[in-house]
DNA sequence: GAGCTCTTGATTGTCAACAATTTGGTCTAC
DNA sequence: GTAGACCAAATTGTTGACAATCAAGAGCTC
């Protein structure tokens, strides 16, 4: 009974990915994509920071081929620019740019909702209503602090993935997903909405459970848009206003 | 007063691209990837066909190292497979991907709308609305034909540029747009829905004069629903019943 | 002293050769 | 005759060297 969903709540962030890519590591500049993507969301390579290729490549032990390939991917992901005879460079999240993510984070993920309430299996929402019991719990004895991050993750993602829509999948979880990590990374201060979240996340199921495509997508979407509020309200107010 | 218009109309797809990015095709891998993505498109090298790396380097006048810098663009794009260490080859669009690519372009664009609505200038409505003459007028005299391809693709674009939002207006016209270029050029044969089109948008338009976000959306939602619609009844149904 | 031009250094873009992997075919054993 | 292993050709992945471009600083002119 309790099975089914190790493999769900055990697996960290990095173990996720290769499911979804496995064998982009197979290769030299598939491990060097994940090395350098890491490296970018974890704040390693400062935000703006230039991407020198032979520093690079002898860093990560390779030859600029790979690296340049690595890089290439990245500006696809939109964690890196890159401008011709000039060079790339990390980008930088602005608040507009948090905003702009969220708006059309709220879209796809509206969109996500409602075709996962119309094509999700019964097993698949039985998962993930144990996924969000141990979250709970999770929550209820840290203080809320695992619900923020990887818990919130996993829970959108297998909503996500509950869609059956290849594109929807790919763009969410292949690039817009490591934007949010990389903010997340960045600024890891703003205000918890444990509680809230969850409440909204047990309504979300509900409305799956039910089959009403039009009900989950307006709940994820406010979802989605509270926690964008949210993020404007702590960023844009002074940090010592938070505590 | 005819003037703002010209430099709209006149525009052919491939000058509007350069406006996205301008420098794309200073380098030899930026022109490479700019003709190898419009021999896609226009199924000069057909749908499931394998990209040999060589013959194509030698095609295009260019060695392997540009040629799979390319490569990687259109993978990103998604016009292009990749499996490593077997090569890339073009998707090949069935009906399903289609079906994804609308549900996607329904959620992006119907957010498109409504942020247009929002955030539009006065004086971009009144650019947009002069354009919906011209297209009606060009399709009260070709009977239609204009309107489905390059006009209905204007329409949409200055709309999605409206909106304000960068990543928005970039996962839409530099990536998605094409899938549906590509889709367009293979099937040419479905139903043409000029009139009911023209109608659609000229009740998008008001709603966006009205600065009515959620109207917009519905309306463009249900536009592209319908047209999402039309190419599931052509293209599930015999070819000759479509005439 | 300010502004411009030229030059130099560094960095990116491109190329051609080398290495590694896959695929298709052939041969052998059962 | 079929299944499996092995071998060879073709193709992709990788490397290091070369060419083109840009940015910064020195020197010169006004």
């Amino acid at each position: 009974m309790s099975k089914p969903i190790d493999d769900i709540v055990d697996n960290p962030a990095e173990q996720r990915d290769d499911r979804v890519q496995p064998d982009i590591d197979k290769t030299l500049s598939g491990q060097t994509t994940i090395a350098l993507r890491e490296a970018i969301i974890k704040g390693q390579i400062a935000p703006g920071e230039k991407l020198n290729e032979p520093t690079l490549a002898e860093q990560f032990q390779v030859s600029r081929g790979p690296l340049r390939e690595a890089i290439r991917r990245l500006v696809a992901m939109r964690l890196v620019r890159h401008v011709p005879h000039v060079g790339a460079s990390v980008v930088t999240l602005e608040l507009d740019d948090i905003m702009e993510l969220y708006d059309v984070r709220e879209a796809l993920e509206g969109k996500a909702a409602a075709l996962a309430a119309e094509n999700m299996s019964e097993h698949d929402i039985a998962k993930l209503k144990e996924l969000l019991e141990v979250h709970r719990l999770h929550s209820e004895n840290n203080a809320g602090e695992y619900m923020q991050t990887e818990g919130d993750f996993d829970f959108h993602y297998q909503i996500i993935k509950g869609s059956g829509n290849r594109l929807l999948t790919d763009q969410l979880c292949d690039e817009l997903y490591h934007l949010i990590r990389m903010f997340r990374f960045q600024t890891s201060r703003f205000k918890s909405r444990s509680n809230r979240a969850l409440i909204e996340h047990d309504q979300l199921i509900y409305a799956i459970e039910q089959r009403d495509p039009q009900l989950a997508e307006i709940l994820m979407r406010k979802h989605i848009a509270r926690a964008k509020a949210s993020i404007r309200d702590t960023l844009t107010k002074p940090a010592t206003e938070n505590q």
